[in-house]
DNA sequence: TCCAAACCCTTGGATGTCCTAGTATATTGC
DNA sequence: GCAATATACTAGGACATCCAAGGGTTTGGA
């Protein structure tokens, strides 16, 4: 981020690609590569924003999920399953979230194993006030044009469906 | 990636930000996690293949740019710079490839900063193996269609060039 | 010439992710 | 009804990333 390099790192790579007889492969290199990097660059202006409010992108999805969730609470491998990621992730979240008094947790009514996550009121209210901040300072300047992002909704989903991430 | 969800999690969040009046964001926030999770279904994979050969895609990353460096040396901060990461990840980096025997360290003729990096033989067989590897099980098989690449690495390099990533 | 500022690498600490294993609770099948 | 299997969460460990700070080397201006 310093400062600009002179070269795009991932064409020169590209380039040595075709150099050594791998031209088949790679552009898809090329593009998974810049998918690494696009993502490397928006977590960190995302992390940048969340940083005043105590949050990290984890702790911010997972809070997010909760207050969009209709009865407020969500059991732990629901959210695992939802946010894409290991159980001990959620484990981890939860014990910072919790420790920060930003969520609790409490017994599933019905099911003995299940751990349900509830919001706290302070937890509603900083998730509003970073969807405002993320909202205002990534979202609406993402640096994508209009139509670009249409294309890549349509390209990755594509790519997600198939992956398995979703049957619908 | 055990069960796929009856929903696509990321398109239920498009809605919900719709539903709570911030639709002028809802396409590029979804945009932007579709690429999250992009990323971690590639990384996932790539890591499956390097695996069985004892590598991470940080540590295989160092060693193929070595590799196709002119003189088969780089200056850590030089590695730092063109791999995007922190400096103290291509120290991590190092340490372990080093330990594995796959690089050694030098100092710069000239600059008594400086530390060099080069591979060591088994490190440029090694590099050669798993990049045959991640060509044949992950950039051959990427799972996104011809024209879709060429639609990614023009808004990706649009986005990276406006991102400060590279003047060029 | 010489000292302050800039640069390079490493150490130590915080966070997040995954994996493996262990404990507790539910469900299933005989 | 009870044992075997499946499911849910957590503890511990390996890795990677970043930041802050420290020690050594170079550079540049007074």
């Amino acid at each position: 981020m310093a400062t600009p390099l002179p070269r795009d790192p991932i064409a020169d790579a590209r380039l040595n690609w075709e150099r050594h007889g791998w031209s088949d492969v790679a552009a898809p290199m090329a593009a998974i590569t810049a998918i690494m990097r696009t993502q490397q660059i928006l977590l960190a202006r995302i992390e940048g924003v969340l940083k005043p409010f105590g949050l990290t992108f984890a702790r911010y999805e997972l809070l997010a999920l909760l207050s969009f969730a209709r009865s407020g609470a969500l059991p732990m491998n629901k959210a695992s399953a939802l946010l894409q990621v290991h159980p001990t992730s959620v484990t981890n979240a939860v014990d910072r979230l919790q420790g920060a008094g930003l969520v609790f947790r409490s017994p599933h009514p019905t099911d003995g194993r299940t751990t349900l996550i509830e919001l706290t009121p302070e937890g509603r209210t900083l998730a509003k006030r970073a969807t405002a901040a993320l909202n205002a300072e990534v979202f609406a300047q993402s640096g994508f044009e209009e139509q670009d992002i249409d294309q890549l909704l349509r390209i990755l989903g594509a790519f997600r469906r198939n992956a398995g991430d979703f049957s619908e």
